[in-house]
DNA sequence: TTGAAAGCGCTAACAG
DNA sequence: CTGTTAGCGCTTTCAA
């Protein structure tokens, strides 16, 4: 396995009949140099099959642009986000090749990033914890951070998210009646996308003169979801919003078990989107995250703060509505106000994105 | 985002009052050196908070121990197995920082590995396609690689995977009757655990005397399906076996469209495994792999390869039999036979992994 | 048992 | 426009 000897600079530069610094300059595109000379030395290269030793060019001072990605999980054994942090990490990675950074993959776990042994040029945190320990520990080594919402703790950017906050009133403004009453469903450590919601549905409520009203799920098991289904009923709550995706699927498992209709009797959101959303019975209607374009926005916005750009602290995406079975649109109704849509600037780079 | 001048080993060395080898030495481990010394020099490091720049150490030599991580995707957007290969990939992670090494998260996809510049001292890609071109580039750079599944055209080691030749008889012995007519549904590119279940299959067939017929499924839409169990009809088979998790889903709304009866008609099968399984109804029985196994394990044996030390050209896992609703177990029934049960020695390390 | 010196392959100053 | 030189921070001979 041993790699077989490499061609270095300096045999280049002799078969070149060039300086070491002329070879230098002409591969790595430096101003000055006739384009003659320059073609030559590509050739030369290109012969002797060159390839330039990133390590010593990374000693050297600029760094081996290296990048760690780091998930933290929902809770360990909590694999349904899967697919959203899975595309994330993925359009992330694409948008690191392509700029010539390397994305290297971490658990969300401080110990085992003590392991780690190459430097870091950057980190992208997704989905950071309260006071969450690896984001400090970057910060703390100066490696810049950007994360994929931002720590409810300590909500210091640059980060980027969907604006959870105006997709929520969004939704509701679509599907429900001002003066319903509203149960929020929510469940596991507490992401800054949780506080975003409830912040939208409490605008909405406020504006809609709704009642609502937070439940805190500690476990999804049946009978957890029972007991919060008793004080939905006890509050006359007619519309249930689940914080996510599995907690909305529990939930209308809960209520059919019990004999109650979605959406005659309940009108059921969630606030993930997520593909088993359409296989339930009825269909869930939900708000759309944009995991594609949060991770190659992300990697983004971290390169320009680790070439020390300036940036906006924070982006918000604009999200999708989409109404399914269990939330129907609302038919000819006036909103209720339009207070609660802010005019707060939110990013759709959609369109601009794919051309890039 | 300056680093802070970080301090060095000459640091260290004046600091301690020792000359630069021996704080390498004291460091790194090596032989020759008192005890005290030692001490002394750890201590001082930690005062002056030095870390040891792995640039300029891989660039004396020993690389940096960053590994690729390759994914090869069954086919874009199908993005069904992603719990099956993010179970890989983080154990794989687990593994690698533990032993000092770093994972370095690819695209399955040549011209994007093209961009990389930082130096892999390794690889490991998870379930090659036919002739794979990612595995062709890494050899031909000389990056040991170690595949998870074999390439179908190109089956030469090291590589991995679940015993599914062994573990699709085990799993047909304990659900089917000899005699009984079997389809094989498949799916998309042929990887190699494809072909490991079909000869599994044509074993226990010809052992058991079982007629045997393999259906190529183009799309996994209605029409597709229909037309593929228009066919199993067509040839009275009795039992399906589906490729994989999403295939057996489609399979089973398929067949209960068409008012047939699971378990009591048709007999379903998965060669996979998935959370939704347990979902449907009735339930499906399913070949369970090990992606978090099979993680951990590809990244020791690729230690191995990349340490130089020999290692058997592969190792099998053997794999759980999960029975549940759409093929329950046949009662006392003796096996057919006992010439399908190869004596290839399978591996199963899980109760050693669990104490490493 | 320890230290001095010679690089690893490259780039950035500084001369020519 | 091009070449020479001096390191980047570390490990590794080879002497002391």
């Amino acid at each position: 396995m041993k790699r077989a000897k490499k061609s270095t600079i300096r045999d280049v530069a002799a078969a070149a009949g060039v300086s070491l610094t002329t070879v230098s300059d002409a591969l790595s595109g430096k101003g000055r140099l006739p384009e003659a000379t320059r073609k030559k030395v590509h050739e030369v290269a290109a012969k002797l099959n060159y390839r330039p030793n990133a390590i010593a060019r990374g000693l050297r001072g600029q760094g081996l642009g290296l990048i760690g990605i780091s998930i933290a999980p929902a809770k360990s054994g909590a694999i349904s986000d899967v697919w959203f942090w899975a595309s994330i990490a993925m359009h992330a990675t694409d948008a690191m090749l392509s700029e010539g950074f390397a994305p290297i993959l971490l658990p969300h776990d401080v110990s085992s990033l003590q392991k780690l042994r190459v430097p870091l040029d950057g980190a992208l945190v997704v989905d950071p914890l309260e006071d969450d320990p690896v984001l400090a520990l970057f910060r703390s080594r100066n490696v810049s951070a950007v994360t994929i919402g931002y720590d409810p703790k300590n909500p210091r950017g640059p980060w980027i998210d969907d604006d959870n906050e105006k997709g929520i009133a969004e939704l509701l403004s679509k599907t429900v009646t001002p003066g319903e009453r509203i149960a929020f469903v929510t469940f596991g450590p507490r992401k800054s996308y949780v506080i975003d919601v409830l912040r939208g549905l409490n605008a909405w409520a406020g504006v809609a003169g709704s009642d609502l009203h937070e439940l805190h799920c500690a476990e999804l098991d049946d009978a957890s979801v029972d007991a919060i289904l008793q004080k939905v009923r006890a509050r006359r709550s007619n519309v249930v919003v689940a914080q996510n995706d599995r907690v909305a699927v529990k939930i209308l498992a809960g209520l059919k078990a019990t004999g109650v209709r979605v959406p005659e009797d309940i009108r059921l959101l969630s606030a993930t989107d997520a593909p088993e959303l359409q296989n339930s019975d009825p269909t869930i209607s939900a708000l759309r995250q944009h995991p594609d374009l949060l991770g190659e926005l992300a990697a983004r916005l971290l390169f320009d703060v680790i070439r020390g750009v300036r940036t906006a602290d924070h982006q918000l995406l604009l999200m999708d509505i989409v109404l399914r079975g269990s939330a129907p649109p609302v038919r000819s109704r006036p909103e209720p106000a339009g207070a609660f849509l802010r005019t707060e600037v939110a990013v759709r780079k959609k369109a601009k994105m794919a051309s890039t």
